[in-house]
DNA sequence: CGTGAATTTGATTTAGCTCAAGCGGGGTGG
DNA sequence: CCACCCCGCTTGAGCTAAATCAAATTCACG
């Protein structure tokens, strides 16, 4: 039932049938996107926002020197910048990652269903306080972890942000459709150094990683040996409900 | 006119006398809070605001190894976490760099300001996506710079923020409540490290630093140095505007 | 003045970077 | 169908920016 968007933002949301209906219809007739392309680039002000029902998209800035900062990850379900319009202009750009499956809707559409419906806006600001604290969280990592630390904290959470949305299977393995240049470029280390480092972490049977699928084989120990405490996504519960006087549907 | 709070607010929307008038009444009757106190820690679920008048404060995590990340600064007219209740805890806590001026805000009734003042509301929501724009900055800050440019970057942003509010003299000076300890927990560096560069700045004519209050010689040339951009702190314009039929007051 | 915290400087170590070369696998074109 | 080629992965050798450890100096404050 429901694309992967509706499903996204369920988590935050106890929707009524008016309102999946409304998610649902915003959410149709997507579009086909080859990866390699941008969705969005920095300095832009669009009109229109773009919604990704499958495949991976990536925010990145780029530096005057050409180094490239990975700034998150954006997963099916996940909405680019709904509030665009409330600052001038992007800081960064929007990338595919992979082929992707996407919806434009423009502006308007969207600012009508959010006065329309008030448990759509606020679950569509959950999901952009969720994206803030998943940023607080890489800034730590950056900032504090050394590279074993940072790689493995940071499958950790790839493997929590998939595993909520159903794409880990029983065998605790999913596709990560990251070369080591991009976990780099995530990570702040060079792809040299990420791969060292994979090294390490398969030899301590941590994990296993062959052709962009991604086993963790004790994701436990993983949490443990990293310090990944999953607090900070904010996983599983219906934060909307205590906001609205009117009863639910 | 107004306090740091409406000052602040400002700049993302042109209020009516109303709405002037309800934001001055919620801020006012500030309390003292004495330096090296909490506001709120990782873990709590408050069900009130703060609201600084006056001092700095600052985000951070603290990791099990002991190491602290600061996330960013909270300056006078900002508010902490508006919208706390739409996710379920803290998973960062905010300290108080210096002495200050505090009001706590019941979360009712800021929630019934927003409700009456949708202007408010989209200011306050501006105010997250610009520090949600920042995070961004300070992340490819620690991710891609080396120590000199990721310091003088760090001056600079500050220095743009601070001019913003009116806090930089006509000799390009303020304030820096910051210890180097406190500025290499902001950057990833250690605090003998964060010395030296400072060192470098000083001698290569850049800045003057004494006694916590912080000159910018050249600000251009700093932001030159440093490949500083201001566009990701989306200063000056009225972006609520667009977004709210009702002819403004 | 005296005391503790913050800054400054020096000596040494090291984690991660750079440069460079080899390898593997999957897609393409002859 | 096979050869080739490109891209990403892997590994090695050496280098360097920043960390660590430690001591001295300055500063703020009582």
């Amino acid at each position: 039932m429901g694309n992967a968007f509706t499903r996204k933002l369920s988590r935050f949301a106890d929707f009524s049938d008016d309102e999946f209906a409304a998610l649902e219809s915003v959410s149709a007739n997507p579009e086909h996107r080859a990866r390699g392309g941008d969705l969005i680039r920095q300095g832009e002000r669009p009109d229109a926002v773009q919604l990704l029902l499958d495949g991976w998209a990536f925010r990145y800035k780029v530096l005057k020197n050409g180094r490239r900062q990975i700034l998150g990850y954006l997963l099916p379900g996940d909405i680019c910048d709904v509030h665009i319009t409330l600052l001038n202009e992007m800081d960064h750009s929007i990338g595919l990652l992979t082929d992707a499956e996407v919806v434009t809707i423009p502006a308007q559409q969207l600012q009508e269903l959010m006065e329309r419906h008030r448990r759509i806006e606020l679950a569509l600001w959950c999901s952009v306080l969720v994206d803030e604290a998943i940023l607080r969280e890489w800034l730590t990592n950056v900032g504090q972890r050394d590279s074993f630390g940072r790689v493995g904290h940071h499958l950790c959470e790839l493997w929590h942000r998939m595993n909520s949305v159903g794409l880990v299977n029983e065998n605790e393995q999913f596709d990560l459709p990251l070369t080591q240049e991009e976990l780099g470029d995530s990570l702040g280390l060079t792809s040299v150094h990420v791969n060292r480092t994979l090294k390490r972490l398969r030899e301590d049977g941590l994990i296993e990683l062959t052709n962009r699928r991604l086993t963790v084989l004790d994701p436990m120990r993983l949490a443990e040996v990293t310090g990944f405490d999953s607090a900070y996504l904010h996983l599983g519960h219906d934060p909307t409900a205590a906001m609205l006087r009117t009863p639910g549907g």
